[in-house]
Order: C-alpha cells, then structure tokens, then sequence
DNA sequence: AATTATGAATGCTTTACCTCA
DNA sequence: GGTGAGGTAAAGCATTCATAA
C-alpha cells in the first residue's frame, strides 16, 4: 500500500507543525509540545495541537499551516475512509463476547490474566461492556467470524473486527470534537456505533496513540531540520569569521572596507533594513520603513536582527 | 509472501477517593 | 477535627500482538 508513503511525504512536507515556538531563538530548539502537566484525565491533544497552531510563525501562509494539520490528520484520519476494500463487517466476534458473557474474560485473553493488577483491567468498563451486550451489540451483523465461534475454545483465535465505514466516520468525528470520552459520551457512541463501550475505548486509546505517533515522527523531521539549519548558520558563520580574520591581517583592505553591516529591523512589522553603522543615508530606512506602521515603541527603537535558523522562517540557502 | 493498518490485550503509572490510625 | 499512610478504583499510556486488507 502506498498509504504510508503518502503519509511519510505529508511528515516531510509539512514538519513545520510545532515548531512554531522557536522563533527568534536559534541557539534551542523550541519545546515541540506542550509538556503534560495536568491529571491525564484532562489530556486533550486537540487542543494542543492548536495552541501549537496558533503559535505557528506568523511568516507561514495560512494554507501552509492548514495544510500541515491536514497532513497529520490525513495519515491517521482518512485512512479508514478512505482505504480501499472497506469491509462491512461490523460484528464483534462472537468469540470474543459470547451472548451470556457477564463476567472479566470478555477480553478473551487467552492466559485470562486480565484480572491480574486490578487496577489494569477496566472493571467498569467490563460492566460497561456487559450492558452494552445487553443492549444488543452482539446482534449486529457479522460478515465473518461465524466459523470461529464454535471453536469451542474461542479464546485462542480472535478474529479481528473491521469496523464499517459509517463507523470509522463517526469515531473520527467524534474524536475531532474531543480526544478522550468520558464514560457518559463513550456509552452514548457506542450504543450510536452498535458497538461496545470497550471498543469504542480501545480506538480512542489507539487513535491517541498514532495521533501521538505522527506527531512525533514530524518533530524528529523537525528537530533533523533545525539541526540542519544551525550547522549551515555555523558553517556560514565560521566562513564569516574566517574572512573577516583575513581582512583584519591586512589592514590596508580593511581601511578601505565599509564599515560592518548592520541589521535593523522595524519593531512593529519586523521588516528587516539592512544599514551600515556610520552611514546615517543607510540608517533612514528603518524610520522609512515605520511610517507605514504603527509603532507602539516609537520609531527609534531598533533591535538588531538574530540570524534566524528556523528552517521555514528565512531563506536558509543564502548565497 | 510481505507489508501495512488497525483492533485488541496487557502491564504499568497517575490521580482521586476512601478509610483508618 | 485535621493529617498522613495505605488501599482501591478508574482512566490513560506504552508496548505488543494478531489479523484483515
């Protein structure tokens, strides 16, 4: 399948994602995502994905950034939708969940372990589960799997459900909307989904994790560019020094260098003038350039220029 | 046959809540 | 009554497996 690739290439395309926060600082990479604090109760990747949107530089276009948060969203999230040979089935094996299942080994490990940690195994979920049985799960339509169950046995062959079209759509949806269910919400999709409580958890559970998984794969592409970057500003930067030592031992070319540029930028719309430091022809620029802004800081304020590394921020192949 | 996507199992951590000394 | 320790349940995560496509 080439799904993976397409995928791959979106992550290539699109690392920009978090970086967003490393602006104006070259010397450290900026925090790729906001560090989890909070009771993993309260996790809510969405919107951590837009705050890390929101902080995305001002300098990338609007549809670069929409088409980065589509790119990751489209390596986990059309897949199901789309992938070709979509199977209807929709039924929950029967193996899995016999009819009069009512107690722990509804997850049909085969070492039936599940009870081991206690705290590990989802015993309300279980009762969620059982409900959920109750109320009919188990008669949704099975394409598959007939053959299975009577393998006496069960435990050892799980066959895997496939869930449906409508059913991956709605799950997607769902998780747009908010990344983690409470039981309340899991109940009502589920029963909405014809399937149980615990499924509906366990691809949320997964849908975090690849989400996740994504995510970081375009930080490290991320982080792999930053430090691209900054060897390139090192290297450009000790050519500079280089030169600027050749120049130093003979004095008579230097006597006759202009003196070092100087960068100055516009507080307000950050445009960049270029300006020698005894040249005050050069210098008029930047208050040229503040006329057309409204510069809260007043127009004699300039702040030099930091060489950006941030790879999509700047033109990192300069001559 | 190999690969990929994905549903599911398992074990662990964290947090909240309760009980008790 | 306030407090810390210990136990328990619940929820989520990381890892892994299994299997459909």
């Amino acid at each position: 399948m080439g799904e993976k690739d397409i995928g791959n290439e979106d992550v290539g395309l699109s690392l920009s994602l978090s970086l967003s926060l490393g602006r104006g600082c070259s010397s450290s990479p900026p925090p790729l995502k906001p560090q989890r604090s909070v009771p993993m109760n309260n996790i809510n990747e969405k919107s951590s994905w837009n705050e890390l949107f929101q902080l995305l530089p001002q300098a990338m276009p609007l549809t670069e950034k929409l088409n980065m948060q589509n790119a990751v969203d489209r390596s986990t999230d059309m897949r199901p939708l789309f992938g070709g040979g979509i199977n209807m089935n929709s039924m929950p094996s029967t193996a899995e969940t016999p009819p009069d299942c009512n107690q722990d080994n509804r997850d049909s490990s085969p070492n039936n372990s599940s009870l081991s940690s206690g705290s590990g195994c989802k015993r309300s979920e279980r009762e969620e589960d059982n409900g959920a049985a109750v109320a009919g799960i188990e008669l949704a339509s099975c394409s598959r799997g007939s053959d299975d169950e009577d393998g006496g046995g069960g435990e050892a062959a799980r066959k895997k459900l496939r869930l449906t079209k409508e059913q991956s759509m709605l799950l997607e949806e769902t998780f747009k909307q908010h990344n983690t269910l409470n039981p309340k919400q899991k109940q009502t999709l589920a029963k909405e989904l014809n399937l149980r409580a615990r499924q509906v958890e366990v691809w949320f559970q997964n849908r975090r994790a690849r989400t996740k998984l994504k995510q970081t794969e375009v930080d490290c592409e991320y982080l792999k560019r930053y430090c691209e970057n900054l060897s390139e500003e090192n290297r450009r930067l000790q050519k500079e020094v280089q030169e600027l030592r050749t120049l130093k031992l003979s004095p008579q070319l230097y006597m006759h260098m202009n003196p070092p540029t100087t960068l100055t930028m516009c507080p307000s719309c950050e445009r960049v003038a270029v300006s020698s430091a005894s040249s005050s022809a050069s210098t008029a620029h930047v208050p040229a350039l503040q006329s057309n802004c409204n510069n809260s800081l007043g127009p004699n304020i300039q702040r030099p220029v930091r060489v950006n590394t941030w790879p999509f921020d700047s033109p990192i192949s300069r001559p």
